[in-house]
DNA sequence: TATTGTTATACTCTATAACTATA
DNA sequence: TATAGTTATAGAGTATAACAATA
């Protein structure tokens, strides 16, 4: 048991360092790509959302967007009807962007996993999923 | 394919955030009790040795041993044959600290596989070996 | 000359707290 | 009063580069 917690941290690092490197290809850091994926899953946003969808404080988000606007990923678009807000959305080159994160997303899953034999794979699913739930027990 | 990778990625998510708050518990960070780790697995080590362990430079070693000195886990012993090189050397604290670590990565390896069925434990880890190969393949 | 660990400097990410403008 | 986002300040982790002491 203790060789399988092990070899799910090294595949947890060394997945995270690989993706690490192809965010950096493409001009982003690990906490600049999660802000850019979850926008390309909500659309325009309020740095508020951004906060609450990220898990971290409104101040942080100020530093990403600030970061994106200066590599010309994203804009600060007022509010329709609150003008204390703003609209944190894509330029043309964040849209591409989070299309190409996406497709970096489907060609990792399929290098994983694409080769695999069915019964395999589902035996790593299921197993996958028995340990999610322990997880999160655990965490409750 | 696509699920599998999400869900991998959010074990290791909350695998992370989970084993955080047990280290902050013990007075550590994440990158501090790698060092303990590292240590325990070593015993004195040359800080130089250290950032080879670590994957990191000599000067972030330089932090880490400061803060760990300033709390109490490890001194910093001359080297005998060497008096360019410092050997990094637990206290009693840091002896039991780094035990402590290890009882608690064994604990929670039994909480997530202890009381998982022996074939979905097999396919679980059978999967986990593929993957990992495949990823090591695709790094390289 | 090469190595060990340091200081100097800088960047990223994060947090809390005080503040401005708006609701 | 409350909320959105900012500035101010701080801490952790990391990197590169220049340097001192020692090998």
């Amino acid at each position: 048991m203790r060789d399988a917690l092990n070899r799910v941290l090294e595949l947890a690092v060394v997945l995270n360092d690989d993706m690490t490197r192809d965010l950096e290809r493409r001009g982003l850091t690990g906490s600049r790509a999660h802000l850019v994926w979850e926008l390309h899953r909500r659309g325009p946003s309020t740095q508020q959302a951004l906060a609450g969808a990220l898990g971290v404080t409104p101040r942080a988000i100020t530093g990403l967007v600030d970061a994106l606007v200066e590599g010309g990923f994203v804009t600060r678009e007022p509010h329709p009807r609150d003008r204390r807000a703003t609209l944190v959305t894509f330029t043309k080159r964040g849209e591409r962007t989070a299309k190409g994160l996406e497709r970096d997303h489907i060609e990792l899953a399929g290098k994983l996993f694409g080769d695999m034999p069915a019964t395999t794979f589902r035996g790593f699913t299921r197993g996958l999923d028995v340990v999610l739930a322990r997880l999160h027990e655990i965490v409750t």
